[in-house]
DNA sequence: TGAATTTTCTGACGCTTCGTCAATAATTGA
DNA sequence: TCAATTATTGACGAAGCGTCAGAAAATTCA
């Protein structure tokens, strides 16, 4: 029955007005940015409210974090959707990893807090889970559209990599990039005026690597993107 | 003049035991595990003195950062001088990327949490500068092979391409892989038991698919990587 | 409706930690 | 040797976390 009381509404709404003040601190300044006092001032409810909702500090990084993956993981498989070659569909994703990663600039940030030792042993399991839960979700999407490409002749993999092998290597390339534009701009402005374009280039050459076809110099890149940013990112 | 007081050598030593003590804290619970009434009392002098040193929690951390840094330039100095084809050179570097993440494999931890905006705000400019030069080196480093190559005929950059944008791809495709086989071994252990093999292959594929010759079939991995660990990594 | 029970809320409190600074001790140099 | 400089100390104020006994509100039930 998901009809709430006037009540258990207000402790929903309120969990989320907690969520929502305490990013932009945790943006700011991290884990130590986070301040309980200063959320209960914000919220307009005591300390011991808050500790009603999350039962230490630890426990708003991670539901903050798992706002973060959820959305990403919704992405992923609205992308995987796409109409075309495997191909096409990869390149369809690595596009919602970028607008993703574009919107939401502190993804990476919440998950190296939340893999911390001191933070891990303070969360609880079921959240841990959660966000395994979204890693793997977007793993095995990725594998699929992989799997499909074997299955169309597209792509043969050398007998030593699997369909996951190949997605982590993507998922390298892609994450590892967006973690330095996102951390070191000073450095990308030597030479880097689009950083985001090299991306999606340098994926392209992965897959050229693999060589999945239709190859990158077999197909019009630019007029894939806007087909894709109209068919998935509009509505 | 490098002649030492016997005072100015205590406070020296005094420092990088600081500094010694301090690591693990970080590493195991980040920011908020640097705890420096501990540090005084492990290193048996007062909070003040501590404060002598380093103005603050930040000044420690990037301290560390640097310390960091400083070896991983190093190494990435000394597999550049490899002896072979500027390829091989590349890969070179890359065995130097994996050795020192697999010795310090808190390097991204320290690199994360100096980048907060927070932090910053609190670290001299000069220890800040200090982390960007090593950084500028190790790329500058990097493009120096790239350039190599190209002078060599080993390889042609589309136009759109700059050698810094093609140490970006690299640079993105390992550090992205070892986040994450650090981050999330659970996640690897499925289906990746030997993460930085896949990595070394990946970044042959890269190049592959920059056509940098020798392309991948025409040499024998094994047999440079081998070769690289002698000549380099040992004395 | 109103009393009894359950749930929710509160904020002062104990505890930990940061960074300071006046007082003290050690070192240096003439 | 002793004055000047430099280094060290630790108690202290301020700030933040998480707790819990008691107050308030909501819910149940007669």
């Amino acid at each position: 029955m998901p009809t709430l009381t006037p009540k258990q509404r207000e402790i929903a709404d309120r969990e989320a007005r907690i969520l929502e003040i305490a990013r932009p601190m945790v943006v700011h300044s991290g884990y130590h940015g986070l301040n309980m006092d200063r959320i209960a001032e914000a919220v307009k409810y005591s300390k011991g409210t808050i500790y009603n909702h999350f039962s230490c500090k630890e426990e708003i990084i991670i539901a903050l974090a798992i706002e973060n993956a959820a959305k990403r993981t919704e992405l992923f498989q609205k992308a995987a959707q796409f109409k075309g070659s495997p191909r096409e569909r990869i390149h369809a994703i690595g596009e919602a990893a970028e607008q993703y990663v574009r919107k939401s600039p502190d993804f990476f940030l919440f998950e190296e807090i939340i893999q911390l030792p001191s933070v891990r042993e303070k969360t609880s399991e079921k959240r841990q889970a959660v966000v395994q839960g979204c890693e793997m979700q977007c793993m095995s999407v990725v594998a699929g559209v992989v799997r499909d490409a074997i299955a169309n002749d597209d792509l043969t993999l050398p007998k030593t990599v699997s369909p996951e092998q190949l997605v982590f290597g993507l998922w390298s390339l892609t994450s590892g990039a967006y973690s330095i534009i996102l951390k070191s701009q000073s450095l990308m402005q030597l030479g880097l005026d689009d950083p985001f374009s090299i991306v999606r280039q340098h994926t392209a050459i992965f897959l050229d690597g693999y060589q999945w076809g239709p190859v990158s110099n077999e197909f019009d890149m630019d007029k894939l993107l806007k087909k894709i940013r109209r068919q998935v990112f509009e509505k």
